[in-house]
RNA sequence: GGGCGAUUAGCUCAGAUUGGUUAGAGUGCUUGCUUGACAUGCAAGAGGUCAGCCGUUCAAGUCGGCUAUCGCCCA
């Protein structure tokens, strides 16, 4: 084996391995528990981001670890056709070339994005192998595939047909730059330091002026009135009046509306229904002309005069320089608030009215909300309940229209003849209504979320009742980010529920967000995420998996950045040290071993075979509980320091004496014990294990189908743990004396462990060899009542003493301060302790538990207390006598 | 305007479900080591008024309230 690990050299051979055995395959098996995890699929538009990174590992870390465990789990992967943002790229592509969409045509274009899509998602599909992610490929999906395309037509209709679809003329979201609608979802709310700007607008007839806030000024060109709240006296006056609109000079009536706030602005605000949603609702109450003076591109229409063809922020500009020179501009002020911006594009949004199909929320939101308050699912961490609920219990309609090529066409066709519109699967044989046969396929495609909250059935064949669907339907755990939460997680439980009457899943656990160094969200537009093939490549998919994971607390946001992969790194080469020990120890001598059924002769070895059930007890724990950096900390922290800086120590001295009985048994203990740890490792770092695995004497053909260790009663030994712990602070104390008094590293120094009873030195024996070894120690001498030798530094643990004769190296003053400073803490903790038990309150009430223990510490602080001021003063009088 | 979260070592964060240990880790820092697996390493050390205030309790980093600062979501 290499001196150091290299990822590079075994990743790929064991990924193909697997592939070629099937291992990743979830077939249905009755006699097997069906555990189900459906990737989020990740949009076609490019490769993934560490964000997408973790998501998957966390994925794979379950999916992995419930295949181990027994069951027939199935990792489905898939991805996400991504209407706008697709589209988009492949517009950008296009027009770098010089042509547009409208050049090549729907049909030419759409296959365009296909072979985007083609090119992207196996991209997307070789990254996510890169990673290790045990997918079941056969069953890869895509959104657009035939199977889901029909399930989105199927249920477009059925809704339809429930009324829960409607096609209405609203004010929508509208992105000027994607040039389509958007769903109230899609907007992004960015606050902006904005001006409102106080216009004058002349009253017929030249009788003065009323003032009108705004903060769009470009848009009075297509006002149809001014509105007051009813209650304002001040505008009493002018009702019914009719004001001019300066510029273009067209007559608006000034009407009173309950909606005006009368604190904003003047109180007296313009009536814009063709660009604004609240006052297209007003328009409909005070049945109001609409005229439109922005375009779908964001352009100034005819109906704007003068400003006809200029962008709507250039508009602004020339009209507001108008309005001055004019003298209309009664004043200019600071106005903060939050503008719309298109989460594909961060064009800001114009709302604008327009024809739309929409569906109808309130009814499907209902059933969502009562399957999470009832528990059937349940979110990680809780909290994320209450946003769920907000939004539900606030929802609106959902537009669901796109003026998109890429997606799926809507299943609405018009009769070219008497122009009315059937909603059907397929297209219609002939018009109902004038039996015309010729039909025009709605324009538009549908949101992408349409389909993307039918994923967790329709993968699986909905709507035709497949075995799949029979088998790993309902599915287990989601996990996603907790920015789709809406978009997403609450339309897939309302599309569940609404059709196939069940939740689509029991557990939702919600990844943070991976954010760069200045906590930015990583993002493929603003380009902050560093690209996760070349650090796999750098650091190799395991330390890429297990260092994010360390850097991942349970639901909350991650700061990443490259360097703190290097943990990752320097465990995955410290597991591969640490195998290349135990394998050529193993190696050097000739017997077979037997792991699994081996008995521990030796202390450590009864040692780590204890320790280890309760690692795989609180493994298996904190992994139920979704606890994945816990699981990743507490790994980590024994893999390093319990078994290599202890274990395997102490294993050293042992193999030196060459006992070839006691040699096999330690390499059986060895074997089962870092065979237990590659498999408790094995889901955050499937690669290490698995070759590890293999080198080690093992049953099956990999890793990945072994069995999830289960903690073994009859190791743990109490008895052992104890010893190994005092074991621990003698070293300890040995090495902190040597590192205080600079003693070289080469020389042995003598040690004296003494009491004054025999019996809490009865433990001692066996341990010899260990104490020597680790603390580096030539004569050690046990015994009841030894008294100090000159020259000496001490320690005192429990009622033990350790003395250590260092004539010639000690230095009296490093010796007097340790101990005066080892005093002082120990002081002032039985001062807090003293407190505690002199108050009859804490006596009286605390459980007679802790009240001993507090009563157990004073005493042996004060005995250790005792016997350090002991010390200190031999060590004076030494110095005296010199 | 409504809501959610965060504030613990220089930095990044654990300390959950269940209040009781001399409050931990990684990284950085200081010192010493080419120790027969590992310098991607070994050993030792320094470093914290747990944001502030008030409260509940025998007991608060942990529970409640308020304040401050930062971040996010919704309107």
């Amino acid at each position: 084996m290499e001196k150091s690990y290299n990822p590079q050299d075994i990743e790929q051979k064991w990924y193909e391995f697997w592939e070629k055995e099937s291992l990743f395959n979830a077939d249905i098996d009755k006699t097997k528990k069906p555990y189900t995890i459906l990737i989020p699929p990740p949009n076609v538009t490019g490769i993934l981001t560490v964000g997408h990174v973790l998501n998957m590992a966390l994925q794979d870390i379950i999916i992995r670890w419930k295949r181990m465990q027994g069951y027939a789990a199935l990792w489905l992967p898939g991805a996400d056709h991504a209407g706008i943002a697709t589209q988009n790229v492949v517009e950008e592509k296009l027009a770098q070339e010089g042509i547009t969409r409208h050049d090549l045509g729907r049909e030419a274009f759409v296959k365009k994005v296909w072979e985007w899509k083609e090119i992207y998602e196996e991209r997307i599909i070789s990254q996510l192998k890169a990673l290790g992610s045990s997918c079941d490929w056969r069953r890869k999906r895509f959104t657009l595939d035939e199977g889901l395309s029909r399930a989105v037509r199927q249920v477009f209709c059925k809704l339809f047909e429930k009324g829960l679809i409607y096609r209405g003329n609203y004010i929508i979201n509208y992105c000027p730059r994607c040039k389509t609608a958007l769903s109230n979802d899609e907007v992004e709310h960015i606050d902006t330091q904005g001006k409102l700007y106080y216009i004058k607008y002349p009253m017929e007839g030249k009788k003065g002026f009323l003032t009108v806030a705004t903060t769009r000024p470009e848009t009075m060109l297509g006002d149809t009135a001014l509105a007051y709240h009813p209650d304002d006296n001040r505008f009493k006056p002018y009702k019914n009046k009719k004001a001019v609109i300066p510029i273009i000079g067209r007559k608006i009536k000034i009407i009173e509306d309950e909606f005006v706030d009368r604190k904003f602005g003047t109180g007296l605000v313009k009536v814009t229904p063709a660009h604004d949603t609240n006052d297209f609702e007003i328009s409909k109450r005070h049945d109001l002309d609409i005229i439109y003076v922005i375009d779908d591109a964001g352009k100034m229409t005819g109906e704007a005069g003068k400003y006809k063809g200029m962008d709507r922020f250039e508009a602004r500009k020339v009209l507001i320089n108008d309005l001055k020179e004019m003298g209309l501009m009664e004043k200019v002020i600071k106005h903060n608030y939050a503008i719309g911006q298109c989460y594909r594009c961060d064009t800001i949004i114009e709302p604008y009215l327009s024809t739309q199909w929409f569906v109808k929320m309130k009814p499907l939101a209902e059933k969502a909300i009562d399957v999470v308050k009832r528990g059937e699912i349940a979110f990680h961490l809780p909290r994320w309940k209450k946003v769920y609920f907000h939004w539900l219990e606030n929802v609106r309609d959902w537009c669901i229209s796109r003026q998109l090529w890429w997606g799926h066409r809507i299943p609405v066709w018009y009769c070219k003849k008497c122009n009315k519109f059937i909603v059907s699967i397929e297209k219609p044989e002939k018009c109902a209504q004038c039996g015309c046969v010729d039909f025009r396929q709605d324009e538009d495609v549908l949101d992408t979320w349409f389909s993307s909250w039918l994923w967790p059935f329709s993968t699986l064949g909905w709507p035709e009742q497949t075995e799949e669907l029979d088998y790993f339907f309902p599915t287990d755990t989601l996990i996603t980010g907790w920015d789709i939460i809406f978009l997403w997680v609450a339309r897939m439980i309302m599309a569940s529920i609404e059709f196939t009457g069940t939740i689509p899943f029991k557990d939702v656990y919600f990844n943070g967000m991976v954010r760069d160094e200045n906590r930015k969200k990583l993002s493929k537009s603003l380009g902050n995420s560093p690209d996760p093939s070349a650090l796999i490549k750098q650091y190799g998919a395991d330390a890429f998996r297990i260092g994010l994971l360390f850097i991942t607390p349970e639901g909350q946001d991650v700061l990443f950045s490259t360097e703190r992969l290097d943990v990752g790194r320097n465990f995955a080469n410290k597991i591969w040290n640490a195998s290349r020990f135990v394998l050529s120890t193993i190696e050097k001598q000739s017997h077979s071993i037997k792991d699994e059924t081996v008995v521990a002769e030796t202390a450590e070895g009864k040692w780590i075979l204890s320790e280890i059930q309760k690692l795989v007890n609180d493994i298996t724990s904190f992994m139920k509980h979704y606890r994945f950096n816990d699981v990743a900390k507490t790994l980590y922290d024994f893999f390093w320091h319990e078994f290599c800086d202890w274990y395997l120590e102490m294993i050293k001295p042992i193999l030196k004496q060459n006992n070839k009985g006691t040699t096999r048994n330690i390499c059986s203990v060895m074997a089962y014990t870092l065979k237990t740890l590659m498999k408790l490792l094995h889901p955050f770092m499937p690669f290490i294990t698995e070759e590890i695995y293999q080198r080690l004497p093992h049953r099956e053909k990999s890793i990945m189908i072994s069995s999830w260790p289960k903690p073994d009663k009859e190791r743990i030994n109490k008895e052992i743990e104890n010893d190994i712990k005092r074991l621990k602070t003698i070293v300890m104390a040995l090495r902190n004396i040597r590192g205080e008094m600079s003693v070289p590293p080469r020389r042995l120094a003598p040690c004296i462990i003494t009491s004054s009873s025999a019996d809490s030195l009865k433990w001692t024996p066996k341990y010899e060899i260990y104490i020597k070894e680790l603390g580096k120690v030539d004569e050690l001498i046990i015994g009841v009542n030894i008294p100090k030798p000159p020259f000496s530094a001490s320690w005192v643990i429990e009622s033990t003493d350790i003395f250590v004769p260092l004539k010639g190296l000690i230095d009296i003053d490093v010796e007097k301060s340790r101990l005066s400073k080892e005093i002082g803490k120990l002081e002032k903790e039985t001062i807090n302790i003293d407190k505690k038990l002199s108050n009859p309150k804490f006596l009286k009430k605390a459980p007679k538990e802790v009240v001993e223990n507090t009563e157990k510490k004073k005493t042996d602080f004060i005995t250790k207390i005792e016997k350090l001021k002991r010390n200190l003063e031999t060590i004076l009088e030494v110095n005296k006598d010199e």
